[in-house]
DNA sequence: AGCGAGTGCTTGGTATACCAAGCATGCCCA
DNA sequence: TGGGCATGCTTGGTATACCAAGCACTCGCT
């Protein structure tokens, strides 16, 4: 059922999370209340990690629990209830501040969009 | 880690829905693709079902899988309060994007208020 | 009564999520 | 050179999520 690619990328995707915060798989998972080979296997696409580990190692990492049930393919909706179905709020902000030039808006969806792990 | 009671209140709350769908347990089992024996302990919170599995319920009893989850006490409460008039649009954007991590938030507001001051 | 089809539940078993202990490697400092 | 100490990984085992088969009951029908 699950897509197994989708746990791959999943996996790829806490990696890159946890070493962006500069963490080693033992610090994280002590955080996040599992064992370090677990978490190692996690991450390697190895198992599939049920939902209330996920939720720990989303906030290990600070990150929301939704981003990471998102990437695992478990919620079908980027939520986009309000205003703007295209762009995300943020960008729109940004885009239309008076205050900000040019150059700074481009450098702050730069860094908005690096965060959302593209 | 899953506190209980979580799981006793999800299983009432899908068996509520399911009896107000006016469906069977082995009919939701079949769309959700899931066993009847295994549906009904899962309504009577013998067991945690795992994120896919609730997905599939979800999707068999038509209502969003974030409801879910939520109730699962698997997604912390965003409760976005909406719009306080003095804070800049981009702040307040940030701030309410459930994308982004609160380091994250914080890091980009940092930039922003940097941008603002030169 | 008797049966057929519906309901929810119990039970034995299998698959897999998850862990404790330990291995292998690399880095630092005496 | 060699012993701590950190890193990520492997392995054997346990707990539990999940299923197939079948039980006990009820409700219409004839």
């Amino acid at each position: 059922m699950g897509d197994e690619k989708s746990w791959k990328a999943l996996g790829e995707f806490i990696r890159t999370q946890r070493r962006l915060a500069d963490m080693s798989l033992r610090q994280v998972a002590q955080v996040a209340k599992v064992s370090n080979p677990y978490l190692s296997q996690i991450e390697r696409g190895i198992y599939k990690p049920s939902a209330d580990i996920l939720k720990g190692i989303a906030g290990a990492l600070q990150i929301s629990a939704e981003t990471l049930f998102a990437r695992a393919g478990l919620l079908e909706e980027e939520s986009t209830p309000p205003s703007k179905k295209g762009q995300p709020m943020v960008e729109q902000a940004i885009r239309t501040d008076p205050k900000l030039s040019p150059d700074q808006k481009k450098a702050l969806i730069g860094v908005y969009r690096g965060f959302l792990g593209n």
